[in-house]
RNA sequence: UGGGGCGUAGCCAAGCGGUAAGGCAGCGGUUUUUGGUACCGCCAUUCCCAGGUUCGAAUCCUGGCGCCCCAG
């Protein structure tokens, strides 16, 4: 006879079902926490230090060092359970600033926290969860998994499109997938604060984390440059046209559809349209030379149902998200010899390498994350792709 | 040293006697657990300089200065 399925979809009463809790000091995680001890779980909090900007940092916003570490250890006590702080700086300085500066001076834009959440935390502290003989981890992500019925789970958007972080996520195995929790995705973040009132968490109130959270003051460059001293080679600003129109400080200050900080003047707004490292040239255009219908990628997460090599010969009806903040839009999926493209419906700005594609089974709340891969540099295009400026 | 044109913010530019549009760039902000986009706000007490006419001048007049073009 086989026990009911718990809040977890584990088959086993709460007290006995071992939960690692990952902790980061702020309203969600700590909700998740303080949730799961009320439904009587043996839960273990665990907070990971990822870096130090010295005590006297205390940036509204960061996350993961000094007084967040301090602020999960006290939600942690107040609610009563166990609580371990991991130092794991070194780990996240080699998988994610290092690759993160690398990723700039490749000339590519890099997604910091998705090589963090693939890495850091479901790999690293993944592990370390087993070891303690958990069941499961639990985060405080706003994403959503469900048991597929074969054994397995998925991963689907948060029922709040707002705060869905699904985008963040695709690079989860689906390993991983099997020992993941994640309580808040049926969630929004009013409950969840309601919440943190209600458990009286003293973190209740706490803002919200933004921008990267190793980077104080937005100012990525600068991480950049102390980590890989003469990063920043100078070099040329070319319109699409060949015309030199300037020059620049490093194409590491430069993203593909940035507008603001070419200090170039003319008729129209210019933005960047390409990125190339080799010779430091920031390659821009008009409004127009932006869009981009069909996207390469590699490293490629798949955790759908149909596995890779059986798509039809006419790809998948798929939607995907080329940034976190849209909903996903009509595409299709097609595997061609060496690898994996998307064709956009509707075409997409702004596509920079280095960034995430994530692909759904569609476009609404719940959609389900079918997998996701890193956007490769735009190949030569045929002339079909010559923009219509320049056809006439 | 003949003729013509032009000088308005960092760049382009409207204005043609009634109290300085707009675009680009820049700066600030909103949105956002990446970057970027988008959106909002700010940005010439003053129109090359000096006089003059007028109640009132960037706009008219005179004289400078500086560019550009055509011509021999």
């Amino acid at each position: 006879m086989t026990l009911p399925l718990n809040s977890l979809d584990i088959a086993k009463p709460p007290a006995a079902t071992r939960v690692v809790a990952a902790m980061s000091g702020g309203v969600d995680s700590s909700v998740v926490a303080a949730m799961l001890k009320r439904q009587g779980y043996d839960v273990v909090g665990v907070t990971l230090q990822l870096y130090d900007h010295g005590a006297a940092v205390h940036r509204a916003g960061a996350c993961c060092a000094g007084q967040d570490i301090h602020d999960a250890r006290r939600v942690a006590e107040a609610i009563g359970i166990p609580h371990y702080v991991l130092d794991y700086e070194s780990r996240f300085r080699d998988a994610v600033i290092e690759r993160f500066a690398e990723s700039y001076l490749a000339g590519e834009t890099p997604i910091p926290c998705v090589e963090c959440n693939r890495t850091v935390k479901f790999r690293d502290l993944l592990g370390l969860a087993r070891e303690l003989g958990a069941d499961a981890l639990a985060t405080g992500h706003y994403v959503a998994s469900r048991p597929l019925g074969n054994g397995h789970r998925g991963l689907f958007r948060a029922a709040d499109p707002n705060r869905d972080q699904s985008y963040f996520l695709y690079a989860t195995t689906q390993e991983q997938l099997d020992l993941l929790r994640f309580p808040l995705g049926e969630m929004d973040k009013a409950s969840t604060r309601a919440l943190a009132a209600e458990f009286g968490l003293a973190i209740a109130d706490k803002p919200d984390s933004q921008d990267i959270c190793f980077v104080p003051n937005g100012r990525y460059a600068e991480v950049i440059e102390r980590l890989k001293p003469g990063a920043s080679r100078p070099g040329e600003v070319v319109h699409l046209d060949g015309r030199v129109l300037g020059r620049h400080d490093g194409v590491l200050h430069y993203t593909v559809g940035q507008r603001r900080g070419l200090g170039i003047s003319g008729g129209e707004p210019l933005y960047v349209v390409r990125l190339d490292a080799e010779q430091a040239r920031v390659i821009v255009g008009p409004r127009e030379a932006l869009s981009v219908d069909r996207v390469d990628l590699r490293d490629l997460n798949w955790i759908g149902d149909v596995p890779l090599a059986e798509l039809p010969a006419d790809g998948l009806a798929v939607a995907v998200r080329v940034r976190s903040t849209r909903a996903p839009r009509e595409a299709r999926l097609l595997r061609d010899g060496d690898g994996v493209h998307i064709l956009l419906a509707q075409g997409e700005e702004g596509v920079s390498p280095g960034q995430a594609c994530v692909i759904y089974d569609g476009d609404g709340p719940g959609a389900r994350v079918l997998g996701g891969g890193v956007i490769m540099p735009a190949l030569a295009r045929p002339a079909t792709a010559t923009p219509a400026y320049a056809t006439l």
